[in-house]
DNA sequence: GAATAGATCCGC
DNA sequence: CGGATCTATTCA
């Protein structure tokens, strides 16, 4: 099993994004394949670092390879990691997972946090460094479909949602 | 300090 | 569609 290295996350928020799909999402002994991301990046009105860097976002203008975990709608967490260079707001949000060892898949973003019990004491972890949260290469291959990202109301026209398919 | 909107999910 | 009810922003 390799771990990825920050190297990876360094690259485009679009490649990052595609390229996660059928990576494996290990936190606390749970291994997960990752099956739908989406990338928010930039002045895309839709991203939380369109506006500057806030208390709440800011780790997604840190480094790259690190978690961003943000608390929404009073009830929900959702899991992130950060890509391409400091000052840059950049992350791909983890929206699917298929866990290895059950089978069960979690849709949504919201969902998956809960399932992993994944809360803002993993926010803005070292995924490169870390040995409770990363992500690992298994060499999975699976079949990506490009799709408009959903639950937003600003900028709903670019496809940078990602969708692993079974093979 | 109040009002509002938001990268959500669930139940009616 | 509305409720749950946190966070950041805008307005007064």
């Amino acid at each position: 099993m390799k771990k990825l290295s920050q190297s990876f996350y360094e690259q485009s928020t679009l490649e990052v994004a595609k390229n996660l799909i059928g990576k494996v999402l290990v936190f606390d002994n749970k291994k997960a394949v990752i099956t739908e991301t989406e990338a928010y990046f930039g002045d895309d009105p839709a991203s939380h670092g369109a506006n500057g860097m806030t208390a709440r976002n800011y780790p997604m203008f840190g480094p790259a390879g690190n978690t961003y975990v943000y608390f929404i709608y009073g009830m929900y967490y959702c899991l992130n990691f950060t890509t391409e260079k400091v000052g840059f707001p950049a992350a791909v949000l983890i929206r699917g997972i298929k866990m290895i060892d059950t089978g069960e898949h979690f849709d949504g973003p919201g969902k998956l946090c809960r399932a992993l019990n994944i809360t803002k004491k993993q926010n803005n972890i070292q995924t490169f460094k870390s040995k409770e949260l990363y992500i690992a290469d298994e060499g999975i291959k699976l079949k990506c479909k490009k799709k408009t990202r959903i639950g937003i109301t600003k900028n709903i026209h670019k496809k940078w949602r990602f969708v692993g398919i079974e093979c």
